[in-house]
DNA sequence: CAAATAGTTTACGTTAACGTAAAGGTAAGG
DNA sequence: CCTTACCTTTACGTTAACGTAAACTATTTG
C-alpha cells in the first residue's frame, strides 16, 4: 500500500508540483485527501507515469487520458469496446509513423555525426 | 530545378498556408521571391518535410531548427563542430528514450486490445 | 469584364500547459 | 516560540504555434 506526497513524486519524475496539480486539475489525477493534504497511490503514480511517457512521446494531454483510459475497467459497453479498438489502432498508426521518423531521423544524426567527424579530422589540428 | 508554390506545399503535407509563412517569420523557411510570391526551392520543400517530421516527434520548432542546421554547410569552426557532435548526442538520448517509450506504449496497446477481444467475445452476444 | 482563385501583409485572437506570485495552514526541531 | 519545510488555494501571467479576419493585388476563366 505505497503512498506518496506531492513533492516525492514531483522528485522522482522531475517536473513541478505546480504540475502534477495542474494534472489534477483538468482531471487526469484524482488522488485522496488526508486533510486538505494530496495523497498520491501507487495506480496515481503509475498514472502520473504514463501522462508524462506521453508527453514525451508530444502527445496532448487529452491524447494521453483517451489512451490511460483504455487500461480502466468497467468498459463493459460493447460500443464502447469497438471505439476503444478503433482509438488502438489509431494510436497504432501513429506509433508506427513516429517509429519510421525516429529511425530517419538517427540515421540523419549519424550520417552529420561522420560528416563532423571527418571535418575535424581534415580540418581539426590547424 | 523543381519549384513550388505555397499552396502546393500546404496540399502536399497537409498543413496551412499561415503555418508555412509563420515557418518563414521565425526563420525556418527563407523562400525565394518571385515579384511579392513566394517560390519554394526543393531545399526549401526538404527543410518543410523535416519540420513537420520534427513536430510529429514532439520537436519545438527551435529543436527542429536545431537539427536542421546541423545538416547544413559553413560549419567550419572546430568549436561548433564539437558543439554539434554533443548535440547529436543528446539527440539521440533523447530519441532513444522514445524508441523505449513507443515500443512499451505498443506493448500496451496490444494488450488492451486482447483484452477488449476477449471482452467482445464473452460479454459482446448479449 | 466580372467573378473566381491564389497570392500578399498586418495584426489581433486563441489554446495548451504550465509559471509565478500572493496569502495562508500545519507540523517538527532547536 | 519561532523558523524551516512542507502543504494548500486562488488567480493572473506567459510562451509556442498557429487561427482568423481584414484589406488588398494579380491572374485566369466562363
Amino acid at each position: 500500500m505505497a503512498e506518496y506526497s506531492i513533492s516525492q513524486l514531483s522528485k522522482e519524475f522531475d517536473v513541478t508540483t505546480r504540475t502534477i496539480r495542474h494534472y489534477e486539475e483538468i482531471g487526469l489525477l484524482s488522488p485522496a485527501r488526508r486533510g486538505q493534504t494530496r495523497v498520491y497511490s501507487a495506480a496515481d503514480r503509475i498514472r502520473l507515469k504514463l501522462i508524462l511517457r506521453g508527453k514525451r512521446l508530444g502527445l496532448s494531454l487529452d491524447d494521453s487520458r483517451d489512451i490511460i483510459d483504455m487500461y480502466e475497467p468497467g468498459k463493459t459497453n460493447v460500443d464502447q469496446l469497438k471505439k476503444l479498438i478503433d482509438a488502438i489502432q489509431a494510436q497504432r498508426t501513429k506509433l508506427n509513423q513516429q517509429l519510421d521518423d525516429i529511425t530517419n531521423l538517427l540515421k540523419d544524426l549519424n550520417q552529420a555525426e561522420t560528416d563532423c567527424i571527418e571535418s575535424l579530422k581534415t580540418n581539426g589540428q590547424k
